[in-house]
DNA sequence: AACACTGTTTCACTTATCGCAACACCCAAT
DNA sequence: ATTGGGTGTTGCGATAAGTGAAACAGTGTT
């Protein structure tokens, strides 16, 4: 039943490599900002932008002769989200439950040892976190995070938090003691909590979608500034959130057993 | 000045050969399947696909054993898509454009000799078009597809409409100098409707977004059934779309000279 | 049980890719 | 103008990386 590691190859490994060199931070790069991140040779590195560029995975700025990601990419991730029927469940869910907070609304699911979100509507407000479709963040420290962890499968959760969980803020628990009284309290309440965990000022609130079979297979959130997401606020958006959270839930074909 | 066409790797090439084989109607494919869908040898398939794995370009279904694209192109597509602030310059108009129309509301730019959406709000209801996010659709036969070509550098448009335009339904116009008068009736008008030129029942209506630069960079539209996008009601939705446009212009640094 | 089918892996071959080096280019400073 | 430091592209021979045939391991069907 061991898996087995699947083989790889060089020209994949460095495609993948360069593509992830772009960020949103420093989202145009030349041929030799490149070359010097990846470690591979400059000449490498040109041909194999030239042929992603052929393909349209990146582009080339006509002016500043600089690289970015390309629209292709889009492209085939369209196709992913796409599979996810999960977002189009949750469109009417979203745009309410964004209307009552005001504030940023996130669908993340797992991926690997983190979670990606998948579906974003950004608070109206210019002070607001900053949802990002695609976007990965830690499992221990964020509210969907400790949800997804919440209702894994022991033996995945085990190996997780037998990692070094890393503390990105002073209020980020690293004990993994402390996280299953966490994740315990996640089971009762129904709801999980990140009170500035994962980056200073930022509190959020995470509930579970289930889907038909019964397992929890993303998180809603609300996300937003402290000083407007204090516990009398978090205590109102609840309801709403596991409201949201428990419909979306529905319309997957989940049904409430008990 | 001629661009020198860029080199291409055979590795590259076939990657995308085989992403690209996924779509939302089959999202799941066997080795085999892309095995003849691209014409590669099944060994060689089998491996690029497991190296497609490690990067997260593809994931393998546990239990079918099927490929299918992996998040790891949301990742991607994110640091695209957040590059565009035209996105969230649009996110609060577009969503008053869904409320008034209850259709499906789509954001497209150019990409190539098409376009690609880049944002989408679908209708409510459930006979409505399915914008999907990334998807790629013509320029001559669609409303958002006429905005741009209208708008575009001349010599471009020249090229695009020198080339063998597709007939997708009895409706699409296919003579460049018909297509011209249409051109010069968007401009006029200051909006472009595409009535089943590109899908049989398919009706959508779209308008011009500027950039500061005074630039068509973008185009806004709704789409519909025919039976409910009959011509009183466009001529309903024509203010309220080219308004949201004028806004999402205005975000964006756009500002009305004369 | 034999069969048809899929997906993975081994292995010797060969070709696609690499890295060097040379080139072309842009600009800033002399 | 001339040099110099930087970038990005491109020939070329060497070679390592990827290929395809075939064998193997599963899975389900008749």
């Amino acid at each position: 039943m061991a898996e087995s590691l699947p083989t790889s190859m060089q020209t994949v490994q460095r495609i993948a490599t360069i593509l992830r060199c772009f960020t949103e931070a420093e989202s145009d790069l030349g041929v030799m900002q490149i070359s010097r991140q990846t470690g591979l040779h400059k000449s490498t590195t040109s041909r194999l932008l030239s042929a992603l560029r052929q393909e349209g995975f990146v582009e080339k700025s006509a002016e500043t002769g600089k690289y970015r990601l390309g629209l292709s990419l889009v492209n085939l991730a369209g196709v992913v989200l796409e599979k996810q029927n999960l977002r189009q469940a949750a469109q009417e869910y979203l745009k309410s439950l964004a209307e009552i907070t005001q504030e940023t609304i996130n669908i993340s699911i797992l991926d690997g040892d983190e979670c990606i979100n998948i579906e974003t509507v950004r608070s109206p407000k210019s002070i607001r976190y900053a949802g990002q479709l695609g976007r990965r963040t830690p499992l221990h420290c964020t509210s969907t995070g400790k949800v997804l962890l919440t209702y894994m499968r022991p033996e995945q959760r085990q190996r997780i938090l037998s990692l070094p969980l890393h503390a990105y803020t002073q209020n980020t628990i690293t004990d993994p003691i402390s996280l299953r009284v966490a994740f315990a309290d996640v089971c009762e309440k129904g709801y999980a909590i990140s009170n500035e965990e994962f980056e200073e000022g930022l509190v959020a609130v995470a509930s579970p979608i289930y889907d038909r079979s019964g397992e929890v297979i993303a998180a809603l959130s609300i996300s937003g500034p402290t000083y407007r997401m204090d516990s009398n606020t978090r205590a109102e958006f609840v309801t709403p959130l596991t409201d949201a959270a428990q419909m979306i839930s529905r319309q997957l074909g989940y049904v409430v057993s008990y």
